[in-house]
RNA sequence: GUGGGUGUAGCGUAGUUGGUUAACGCGCCAGUUUGUGGCACUGGAGAUCAUGGGUUCGAAUCCCUUCAUCCACCCCA
C-alpha cells in the first residue's frame, strides 16, 4: 500500500517527550504563580462563531485568523485569549465577582508565514483583571510583581519589565499637532530597540514628520536616569497637555505600588520608547526582556485597556491583563540551551524484571511503589535484560529495580541508581525511603 | 501580501571544470557480554540525490517547471 508522508504543518511546535517535559514544567511554574496571586482558572472554545471573533474588524487579525465554514456556521479559531475572555465577561457578568480576575492558559491560531520564532499555533498564558465599571489603577502594579515571581522561578534573575504610559505619548503627540498620524509614530517609534535612533528618523521623515518635532521626540525619548530621575526630568519639561499630565501622574502611582509589590528596583524600569502596537491599550503598558538574551525581544507583554466588551455589551469593562508568548519563549530558550536539564524523566523507578518467571512479582512491588507514591514503570516485554535496562537509560530514569529469583527468594530487592551504576539490596522500605528523599 | 535563499539516509553535512558501486559524522539495529545501560571495538540496515521535463554517450552536478521548506519585510507572542 502507498504511504501518506507523515509531516507535521510548518509553524506547529511538535516535541519530542524530553522536551515536551521541559515545557509543561515552564507551564506548570506559570499556572502555580497565577493561582499564587488569586487568579482563577478559565478555559473557553478554540473555535468561535466569526462574528464574535471578528467584530472588532479590520487589519492585521482579519487577514491572519483561519476562518472556515462548517454547514451554515462561520467559524473562526481563536488568535488570542482576550476576545474570547471579553466575550465570556459581557455572556456571564451577572454571576461574576468582580474585578474578575482570571488565568487562561491556551493555544492560539494565527494564519501567518511561519518564521523563526513565529509560529501558527502557539501557547498564550494570559492573566487579566477586569473590573465592573471601575477598575483602580494600582491593579496596573500588581501585574509587574507577578511577572517578576514568575520569570524568578523559571530561572532568570537579570530581566527588566519595561513600564510606560500611553497617555504620555499620546499627550506629546497630541501637544506636538502630531493627532492624525499618532499611530503610526508609535509603530515606529515601537521599533525602536531593533532599528534604532536613526531609522526611526528616517521613518518618521516617511510620513511627513517635520524635522524640529522629530527632534522633540527624540529628546523626549532619550531621557536618560534612574526611575526617580527619570520622574523629575519629565516633569520639568512642563509640557501643559492634560492627557500627558494625567499619564505621567498615573505613572508616578504605578511605580509607588510596583515598590510596594516588592519588584525590586533593578527589574524594572521606565522606559518611554515602549509604545505596542495594539491599538487597544489606553494607558500602562508593559513589556520584559531577558538582559542577557535581549535578541528575544519581549517575553511578556500587556497593559490597561478601558473597555474590554465594547462590542458585546454597553457595560464598561476596564481591564489590565498580560500575556506570556510560551511556544515562542520556549524555542528561543531551547534555541539558546537556556533551560536546565533538571529533570527530563517522568518515572523515579524502572521496575524490571529478570525473566518472565519474576513477572507476577515485579507486578506486585510495582504496586506497592505506585501506593507509596513514587512514579514507577515496569518493564512488561520479553526481551533481554540489557534492553530493559538499556530503556531506563534512554527515558534517564534514576533508579531501576531489578527483580529475579534471588531477591525474590532473598526477599530484597536489586536497586540499581542508573547514574553512578552502584547497586545495593534493599528492603522495599528502604527503597522508598531513598528514592523520596 | 512583498523580496531572497535552500532541497543528497531519521538528523547534520561532503560531493559542482558532468564520468563506474553517492561519502562522512551522529542516531538506529545486532554482536563482543544468556543477571546489567552509558564507554570501546566489530558488523549491519537505511538514499528512486524534493518533483516532472530538457541538454548529453553519460546528470546529485547544467537549464526550465512544480512542490516543499527557511530567512527577511509587514505584523505580532
Amino acid at each position: 500500500m502507498a504511504k501518506t508522508i507523515a509531516r507535521t504543518l510548518p509553524g506547529f511546535m511538535e516535541l519530542l517527550p524530553e522536551d515536551q517535559i521541559k515545557f509543561n514544567n515552564m507551564m506548570d511554574i506559570i499556572r502555580k504563580n497565577y493561582e499564587k496571586a488569586g487568579f482563577l482558572p478559565l478555559d473557553t472554545p478554540i473555535i468561535e462563531s466569526s462574528e464574535v471573533l471578528l467584530a472588532k474588524a479590520g487589519g492585521e487579525t482579519e487577514k491572519q485568523i483561519y476562518r472556515f465554514e462548517k454547514g451554515d456556521n462561520d467559524l473562526s479559531l481563536r488568535f488570542d485569549l482576550t476576545v474570547p475572555l471579553a466575550k465570556y465577561v459581557a455572556i456571564n457578568c451577572n454571576n461574576l465577582a468582580f474585578p474578575f480576575r482570571r488565568y487562561q492558559i491556551g493555544k492560539v491560531y494565527r494564519g501567518e508565514r511561519p518564521q523563526k520564532g513565529r509560529y501558527r499555533e502557539f501557547y498564550q498564558c494570559d492573566i487579566d483583571i477586569i473590573g465592573d465599571g471601575k477598575l483602580s489603577i494600582k491593579n496596573e502594579a500588581e501585574m509587574p510583581s507577578i511577572i517578576y515571581n514568575i520569570f524568578n522561578e523559571l530561572g532568570f534573575n537579570n530581566f527588566t519589565i519595561h513600564i510606560n504610559n500611553r497617555k504620555i505619548l499620546n499627550g506629546l503627540f497630541e501637544e506636538l499637532g502630531l493627532t492624525d498620524t499618532s499611530v503610526d509614530v508609535m509603530r515606529i517609534i515601537d521599533k525602536l530597540d531593533k532599528i534604532g535612533f536613526e531609522k526611526v528618523c528616517t521613518e518618521l521623515e516617511k510620513i511627513n514628520i517635520s524635522k524640529p518635532i522629530i527632534e522633540k521626540i527624540v529628546e523626549f525619548l532619550e531621557i536618560q536616569g534612574e526611575t526617580n530621575e527619570k520622574i523629575e526630568k519629565i516633569e520639568k519639561l512642563n509640557i501643559n497637555n492634560e492627557k500627558f499630565k494625567t499619564g505621567l501622574e498615573e505613572l508616578k502611582e504605578v511605580i509607588k505600588y510596583i515598590r510596594l509589590f516588592k519588584v525590586p528596583e533593578e527589574n524594572f524600569m521606565i522606559d518611554l520608547t515602549i509604545a505596542r502596537g495594539l491599538d487597544y491599550y489606553t494607558g500602562t503598558v508593559y513589556e520584559t526582556t531577558l538582559n542577557d538574551y535581549k535578541q528575544i525581544g519581549s517575553v511578556c507583554s500587556g497593559g490597561r485597556y478601558d473597555n474590554l466588551a465594547e462590542y458585546y455589551t454597553d457595560k464598561k469593562f476596564p481591564g489590565v491583563g498580560i500575556s506570556i508568548g510560551l511556544t515562542r519563549l520556549f524555542d528561543k530558550l531551547i534555541e539558546l540551551d537556556l533551560i536546565k536539564n533538571k529533570k527530563t524523566s517522568i518515572s523515579d523507578i524502572l521496575v524490571v524484571p529478570a525473566s518472565e518467571e519474576d513477572m507476577e512479582y515485579s507486578i506486585n512491588i510495582t504496586s506497592k511503589l505506585r501506593e507509596n507514591n513514587i512514579k514507577t514503570e515496569v518493564y512488561l516485554e520479553d526481551k533481554k535484560l540489557k534492553a530493559k535496562i538499556k530503556y531506563a537509560d534512554r527515558q534517564s530514569i534514576p533508579y531501576i529495580v531489578v527483580i529475579g529469583e534471588d531477591e525474590r527468594k532473598e526477599n530484597l530487592l536489586t536497586l540499581k541508581t542508573m547514574e553512578t551504576g552502584e547497586q545495593e539490596k534493599l528492603k522495599i522500605e528502604d527503597i522508598i525511603n531513598k528514592v523520596k528523599g
